[in-house]
DNA sequence: CGGGTACTTGATTATCGTCAACAATCGTGG
DNA sequence: CCACGATTGTTGACGATAATCAAGTACCCG
């Protein structure tokens, strides 16, 4: 039995749901008739494989799914973890097909919609571009941030990072922001981190010696969050003022087009 | 003097510009009347600034562009680098303000094009939106591949990936992929790559003394791609393989759901 | 030609990965 | 409810890769 016709009102993630926007803004109304396809996924569970062909997005409605590369040596890398009320997928559009594989981390609830829908409805409603823009400029940013967290960040500040992003996107659901459960192993930190595991588990080890969190397998608890944030990047390495440096040399050499009129 | 009365039909790179794509799929005529904005920066020159409030989309006409993060420390890394036909500047939409700064890394021209401006005329023509979901999708791919490029990769892989990455920019530019100039110096390479500039340094020297390729300044001739490509992941790490494991043993818990109708 | 930046090379150190052994936890079935 | 095996996590010893510190050379631009 596919649940296409069930309706999204009693979806606990409408209001993160690109669906349910995409509902509202085309008719005004609450969710309904949105063309999508629900499913349930079992722990380890493929959502999608790499290089399938197809392009859609998905949205996490419960569980948690990762998102993980496998290159040409079987070397596999977790790109990221998505949440309730994530979407994912974008990566597909470019080819058409998947450049990584979605896999469910526990019994996972996900609603996939159709990049073609949702460029069908965007054009009857203007705004609903904008919001479909947003949603993938978002992803980027994501993942710009996970670069510079692997961009020589120690490994402390690389974990600590990553725990306080958690944190924040539990927040960001009304959810504790300071008492929550890791959806993840640590193979699976380390792997995202580009770490060892053993490193994963001795530093996680020490930043609870420090007093600063407690973990009890994945059950995780964040007793100082400042003092937590305070320790990413404490300047690990050089720091190199490019911007101020030469900016201040080159400023008077500005070309006069690039004064002119900044509305266009 | 604004340039943006002048015509697009002379600019080298019409063929990767998205203000191109936009007219010709508008109007099925070849480029006019895009609402742009064209200037000229010189070496160093900022095209927008971290946290500026502004969302639009840059394309290098000539020249060089490099995006530099900088923390709350003040430690810069640098996200990435485009070079003339790229499209740059697509992390902005998100916040409707830049997480990054954009700096010329060369006397280059860049065009300007307002994200309101795509909207808008991507609604007037479907088939619009999804070249700009597919331009975005392409940004995101990117940085996906440079997070995996940053982890577990040795400095030597970082490098010769970075280096055949832009290898293939040019090919793809109809340009030499063995024989060009690097845009950027070391230091910006090692911060890119979260690397010692020494490293750089001595990495470069090792492939070269290696007969794989010359390099003296930022003149780089690739002569031995195929060495070079098989250097890269020569599975560094250890093999993890969730995928294929806990396809294996999970497959036959599927859900009925799951298997439902694919088309939808 | 001189000054500064960019690049190279060497010596030393530290972080983190690897190997190895062991402990804890989980899920399953008797 | 407990026992079992399997998975997951922890801890220690050791070594390798790359960062840091330091010095010196090449290159570019005025």
């Amino acid at each position: 039995m596919s649940i296409e016709r069930s309706s999204c009102k009693e979806c606990h993630q409408s209001h993160h749901c690109i669906a349910a926007k995409l509902s509202e803004a085309v008719r005004g109304n609450k969710v309904k008739d949105i063309s999508r396809h629900e499913a349930i996924y079992v722990r380890g569970q493929r959502i999608f494989s790499q290089s399938a062909c197809s392009s859609a997005c998905y949205i996490v409605k419960s569980g948690s799914v990762k998102i993980v590369n496998v290159d040409a040596q079987g070397n596999e890398r977790i790109i990221g973890f998505y949440l309730p009320g994530e979407v994912f997928g974008w990566e597909g559009v470019f080819r058409g097909s998947f450049p990584s594989t979605a896999i469910a981390m526990e019994r996972s609830m996900v609603c996939k919609i159709p990049i073609e829908y949702l460029e069908q409805r965007a054009s009857a409603k203007p705004d609903f571009i904008h919001s479909l823009l947003k949603l993938m400029s978002r992803e980027l940013n994501n993942v710009e941030q996970l670069a510079i967290r692997l961009t020589r960040y120690t490994a402390e500040e690389r974990i600590i990072s990553f725990l306080l992003d958690l944190s924040q996107r539990y927040a960001d659901r009304k959810l504790s922001a300071l008492y929550f459960r890791l959806p993840m192993n640590r193979t699976d930190i380390a792997n995202h981190l580009g770490l060892a595991v053993e490193t994963v588990s001795r530093v996680l080890g020490r930043i609870q010696h420090d007093g600063d969190l407690t973990i009890r397998g994945r059950e995780l608890k964040i007793l100082n969050h400042s003092r937590l944030l305070s320790k990413i990047s404490v300047a690990p390495n050089t720091e190199i003022r490019y911007i101020s440096e030469e900016n201040k040399t080159k400023v008077l050499e500005l070309d006069p087009k690039c004064l002119s009129g900044t509305s266009f």
